[in-house]
DNA sequence: GGCCAATTTGCAATCGATTGAATATTTTGT
DNA sequence: ACAAAATATTCAATCGATTGCAAATTGGCC
């Protein structure tokens, strides 16, 4: 602006790229550079103007990898999705998203950033200890449990800021916060068998222990209310969902009138096959989904669905995580889920 | 498990946590322990084995803050969404995080990690700068280009390992990989066109360049078909949204014939108001949505849409980006939408 | 003007791993 | 058995910012 005959590049006759550089072309010591970027009351209030202004002038922002490595805190925290059991795909999940997401905002506001990795434990049995030792980051969030409960237990004895996301276990070392997935499948069959099911269904597989939870829940209440149940296991991503539910319902749609399943997304899915195979739903088959994503009030019918509290969720971890990287001690949440009635379940008489 | 009266933290008796703990436990310089861990064959065979065995047994891994400040290399790829326009509740958008989940995925399968900011540029005028520039990246990528197309610009003309997510400018520097938006518009306008609309609406905030686009793609055709053009602003985030639609359309609902909107999000709530005001969709109103995201086929009616290739997206930005990082000029891409019809346009005549 | 205290600034060690150059050890050849 | 060559290892500088402590400057006061 004040000349533009002069490209702004060249204006900025030598790059600064580091305090040293700074420090040289200010006429100070590093030391009070580092002070006066960092806003001390140290430094006379003319020099740290001046410095901050050069500073600003020539674009120049400290290196935070040295930073952090001086000061030992790195405002990262590491996000980990274990896929233990599933394919790749999965991490493009959408209730994996939708916690991704209220954590990523949830980190942002505490002034932290987020290391997001994808782990795959059957490749590198030590994927959470490779996250939580490296360095770099002040603590992790561990995504879903998977079939990694027990590695998890291992690396939680000796690594305190570390939070997960999934089912609670007596006597446990990690701090959970999750929903009850037993209580979440019970409420759902019960609800199911209220309405008249007899012949229950679960569809997803129980390699997680949230997911096997989830059934747990469903065959107790099965077995109290004398009905049967038939488990249908299929997977999370979309892609291989579909096929597998089509196999599984051709098979036994007529010996099913009540199917509880691992997540909403199945549950959509199942709804449209079903309905495209000639029963109707709820009339002929009753379904419930579990999550409550945005996206079950928006099918038709609108899914019935077991939902968790996803944002109260991530609010809690990211609240807990912060607590133990204060060095306190934090207990596990368990949150209660909670049954939504839309249009995949009959009206109870 | 060969002592098991030993409690494991036990047998660690010093807690080795330093390239310089390990030397001097295996009695050779931290030179010799740095070039054995990492497989060097500078260090004779049986060193390294002895070093690697007492590594795993303590559990040692170099701290990676220190490692990437030496080796000036991160593994780090930065990725930034500006909520420029919008609200904090965006980065939970299906669209984004669709894209985050397959750049998560891509960037892990080539060795890098992937450090997840949100920027909000009105109170941070130099959020990329900010993490352009902090040396904790080896390259950056930006998800959308709200409002901040000069912004970007700026930041592009001097670092050159940035890729952007958006729409394409002639002349532009940035390197954007993306899809061609008025094309997009267009190609909607036009199918709305052609099975009878004439009164026609767009349902999205015009504020960021690429929803301006598509916004103009339709006016380009609207003009040529002489038909009607309203255009409605409203959100991306589904707590703002539905409100905002359901206030234009009860305004306008009988005024409108075709609707384009800036998402399937929007389209897909669009499609419910539409039909609980007691209009038909496709036959009074019909809708085309944008991205193609899985929902749109398990909307009621399905949507019909927009696709744009994400996953194919995701990997050419980061092939692009690494091809910066190895110092190479890169191009745009600027990618074909397409048409996926649906249930929620009319058959052709 | 001179002395003590308060304020600024500089110096140098530090965070922890990496790596080129120098030194030490082993191997080879005769 | 000895020199030369090949292999292993150590030493010390380096990445770039931070910070305790020491040194220098400034200000206040008699």
């Amino acid at each position: 602006m004040e000349r533009p005959d002069t490209p702004s590049e060249q204006r900025e006759s030598v790059h600064i790229r580091t305090l040293a550089d700074l420090a040289k072309l200010a006429g100070v010591s590093t030391g009070t550079v580092s002070r006066a970027l960092a806003g001390s009351d140290l430094v006379k209030t003319k020099t740290r103007d001046f410095i901050q202004a050069l500073a600003r002038e020539h674009g120049f922002r400290p290196n935070q990898m040295a930073s952090k490595l001086r000061t030992q805190r790195t405002g990262i925290i590491g996000v980990v999705i274990p896929l233990g059991h599933e394919l790749k795909q999965h991490i493009s999940d959408p209730f994996f998203m939708k916690l991704i997401g209220h954590l990523a905002d949830e980190l942002t506001e505490n002034g932290y950033d987020l290391l997001l990795s994808r782990a795959i434990p059957a490749e590198t049995p030590d994927w959470l200890d490779r996250i939580c030792w490296s360095g770099m980051v002040d603590g992790v969030i561990v995504i879903g449990q998977s079939d990694q409960f027990d590695a998890i237990e291992q690396v939680a004895k000796a690594y305190p800021k570390l939070v997960i996301w999934g089912s609670h276990r007596p006597g446990q070392h990690q701090c959970t916060v999750g929903t009850d997935n037993i209580e979440g499948g019970a409420i759902a069959a019960q609800r199911l068998v209220d309405s008249g099911a007899r012949k229950l269904a679960f569809f997803g597989y129980r390699t997680g222990i949230e997911i096997a939870d989830r059934f747990s829940g469903v065959q107790r209440v099965v077995k109290q209310a004398g009905a049967s149940l038939l488990h249908l296991p299929c997977h999370m991503s979309d892609q291989l969902m579909e096929a597998e539910l089509r196999e599984h319902l051709a098979a036994n749609v007529d010996s099913i009138d009540g199917i509880v399943t691992a997540s909403d997304l199945i549950a959509m899915t199942t709804v449209r096959l079903v309905t495209e195979m000639g029963r109707s739903v709820p009339g002929d088959v009753q379904v419930i989904g579990f999550d409550d994503l945005p996206l079950a009030s928006q099918t038709f019918p609108p899914l019935t669905t077991m939902r968790q509290d996803i944002e109260g969720g991530a609010k809690a971890m990211v609240a807990k995580l912060r607590e133990a990287i204060e060095g306190c001690g934090i207990e596990p949440l368990v949150m209660k889920p909670q049954l939504i009635e839309r249009g995949t379940t009959k009206a109870l008489s």
